[in-house]
DNA sequence: TCCGGATCGTAGGACGTCCTCAGAAAGTAG
DNA sequence: CTACTTTCTGAGGACGTCCTACGATCCGGA
């Protein structure tokens, strides 16, 4: 993978200044940085997560059903809480599954519902797999320390004014 | 889309922190944040261009052909700018060539290397479709104004870690 | 000149995301 | 209790991303 000369990012700014779109030159900027640092983070935790046989979605789904504590969740819930469509959180649970690392139970009440169960397994595997990734990771994302709590609040901001919570 | 009672990233700090794991909990904040502001992006971009039959990436190697003037690039010179994969690309440009946006030129030279050239409807298409984001989703992008600023630097830092530029 | 390594593009496959559609079950109004 | 609406899930498909493997071509050094 080769490094640009240039930030493409800055160079699309400047070319949108150049046709006269100066006004939306900095959502441009913001967007495509937000979809270029994506690509970047995604990369790195499914690199680390590959030894464990993981992939950033299905370790999503993992942790939150390691935070219910009884290790259960109506497959409803989760793709709540995920926000993702609920045949994306479907085909996560599926190889999920196929992996050993949940199981699917009927619902006692619903029966148009699906309950996941964390086996011990997956507890095992979601245990391991998040140090991996705090180490890797998480304890260092490649921005300065101070300058982390703002990034968090700015696109908090934006998850807000989007509707997420 | 239901509105979650909690913002799910503060959630996951907790959780973290409970877990022991305070030392990585920015960091997996500052993560989980960017992806979902890319989710979130991602989504306003492709409703806006789904009426001129294009995806965001598609979009991207559009505008890329567009700001080179003479509507004409190597492949492999958009597969460096865009830093995605060359199947990425190769497969965005495939859909382009279906829908008469750009065609597949041999490189006169070199005869392992294609050439992208953009069409007329290519040209009319990127214009309308940008006007479009930039009135839609990027005079906007949900961020107060002076906070588009440094959300765009210290993505540029990480990017810069990353080994982008 | 020739040969071996580097580069370019493509084919096939896995995965995640979204969409639409369908069916089953639950809830609700009458 | 019936009929209508809503909710939940799954099937099938489109798309974007990545990976590995492969063939074709280019290039530089022997």
């Amino acid at each position: 993978m080769s490094r640009l000369p240039l930030d493409p990012v800055e160079e699309a700014r400047r070319h949108w200044v150049e046709h006269g779109w100066g006004d939306a030159a900095d959502g441009m900027a913001a967007v495509t940085s937000v979809m270029r640092a994506q690509q970047i983070l995604l990369a790195r935790a499914d690199e680390v997560l590959r030894p464990y046989g993981l992939t950033f979605a299905r370790y999503e789904v993992l942790m939150l059903l390691l935070f219910s504590r009884s290790g259960r969740l109506p497959l409803r819930t989760t793709v709540t809480r995920l926000q993702v469509h609920p045949t994306s959180v479907g085909s996560a649970v599926d190889r999920l599954v196929r992996d050993g690392l949940v199981e699917r139970e009927p619902h006692p009440t619903d029966g148009r519902a699906v309950i996941v169960v964390l086996t011990d397994l997956g507890r095992k595997t979601a245990t391991e797999a998040t140090e991996a990734l705090n180490r890797e990771v998480f304890a260092d994302v490649g921005v300065p320390e101070r300058r982390v709590g703002p990034l968090v609040s700015v696109l908090r901001d934006l998850r807000r004014a989007a509707g997420d919570f």
